[in-house]
DNA sequence: CGTCAGTTTGAGTGCCCTCAAGATTAGTGG
DNA sequence: CCACTAATCTTGAGGGCACTCAAACTGACG
């Protein structure tokens, strides 16, 4: 689906490297790459804060990061879960609309974002990272407006691990049983509801026999048919 | 019955390279006319459908647009309003993922997405366009999400007016009263709600002297600070 | 063994969806 | 000018789902 990262350091552009830096937050572990520079944030940590200046956008080779931004009325609300291979941070503002956290141990690239003020995307390299990085980024919110979208919240539930799953299988994973990295205020956040519903939800799924859940984290995909069918008054 | 403004005998590398001299410091606008055709789009009619075999991106001059698409179930979700400078259609599906109807009568220009490999993008006039047209995209979803993402339904409504307000602003239009050239309906569907919950929470901020209605179309907004800060129990 | 974060389950209430009917407006034709 | 129609908007009544508050449970960690 997207080139490997390590297919990018055929082209070497001296101006570009030079610019490179890690966000706060990321630690010295850094190893030099044509156009990005690659770090390791643990889990738990922000490797930014909404409304920062924005100096870099990333790629994550390895891990989950959550972004998210904190409304007016205080409330929190999930973003994105991003896995291997997305792209996120601000390509195009001056400051961060959202905050990024590392859900588990990270590897991310960063690549600068100075260069996009000055409508420069002749360097064919750079262009084709800046095309995938905001497609990637449309992808992902397309995928939450029709998950948010869901009448009931069992509906949104199931529609979000159904989406886990097809994250999972293009990542090369398999469908089932899918990993739960996140919590569930991270997904009650994501989907505009609280922990305990989705708590419920996925109770009331397990004992109607479409999914299993030995444990918290790990749940298996049963019967998927039953999934994306949820009706009104389930 | 629906309109395809095939004005777009496709862009020809010929138009392409004589706009070139076009620099950056040209408004957008003039850009994007040099390298699209116009058409006029009648109010309630469609401009393409769901599924449709996608040949042509579009940027609205004056009107109101709506893109919308059916889920498995049968409802309809309206994924975006457009106004005078957004684009929309596929950029890069092959297929438009949305249907687009015209709310009001509307002039767009019309591009051809016949040439966007993403090597295009080292053409600086139209590789811009593409670029504004994502960025643009993703804007709307993303902004999309952000009034999904509200808990109460009032909370969405009043959002919602207030992102009206914003977008009209960004035209150089007054930030109230606010025309809604939408219907109910189209409100509903698009902040995954019902048109009578709709039409009552309207009345509602009216009651409460935060917003007033002279007629269903036309809002003004009284007290800014009241929508942004709506109760949970409101 | 105690602490703590996360998860699950329970009880009660209120918001919102559903169904229904009335009100308003615009368009049409007698 | 008025009746008629159709579409949209508004208002009302009732019931179910989900949020709120609360407490118990689990597992990790020192």
């Amino acid at each position: 689906m997207y080139a490997e990262i390590n297919a990018t350091s055929a082209v070497q552009t001296e101006e570009i490297r030079a610019s490179l830096h890690l966000g706060a937050g990321v630690p010295a572990k850094r190893r030099a790459r044509s156009l990005g520079q690659t770090g390791f944030v643990p889990a738990g940590q922000n490797i930014y804060r909404q409304d920062d200046p924005a100096q870099s956008f990333f790629r994550l080779i390895s891990g989950t990061v959550s972004t998210s931004l904190v409304t007016e009325n205080g409330d929190r609300r999930v973003t994105g879960f991003l896995s291997e291979g997305d792209y996120f941070g601000s390509i195009f503002s001056d400051r961060y609309r959202t905050s990024a956290e590392a859900i588990t141990d990270c590897n991310v690239v960063c690549y600068s974002c100075r260069h996009l003020s000055s409508n420069d995307v002749t360097s064919p390299a750079y262009g084709q990272i800046v095309l995938d990085a905001l497609a990637n980024e449309l992808r992902v919110a397309e995928d939450h407006v029709l998950l948010l979208g869901g009448v009931t919240t069992c509906a949104k539930v199931a529609a979000f691990l159904l989406y886990l799953s097809k994250r999972a299988v293009q990542r090369g994973g398999p469908e089932s049983p899918i990993a739960i990295p996140m919590t569930r205020y991270h997904i009650a956040d994501f989907l505009g509801t609280t922990s305990e519903s989705v708590s419920r939800c996925l109770t009331k799924l397990k004992q109607a026999g479409a999914i299993g859940m030995d444990a918290p984290d790990m749940i298996t995909l049963i019967d998927r048919r039953a999934l994306s069918e949820i009706p009104r008054g389930y």
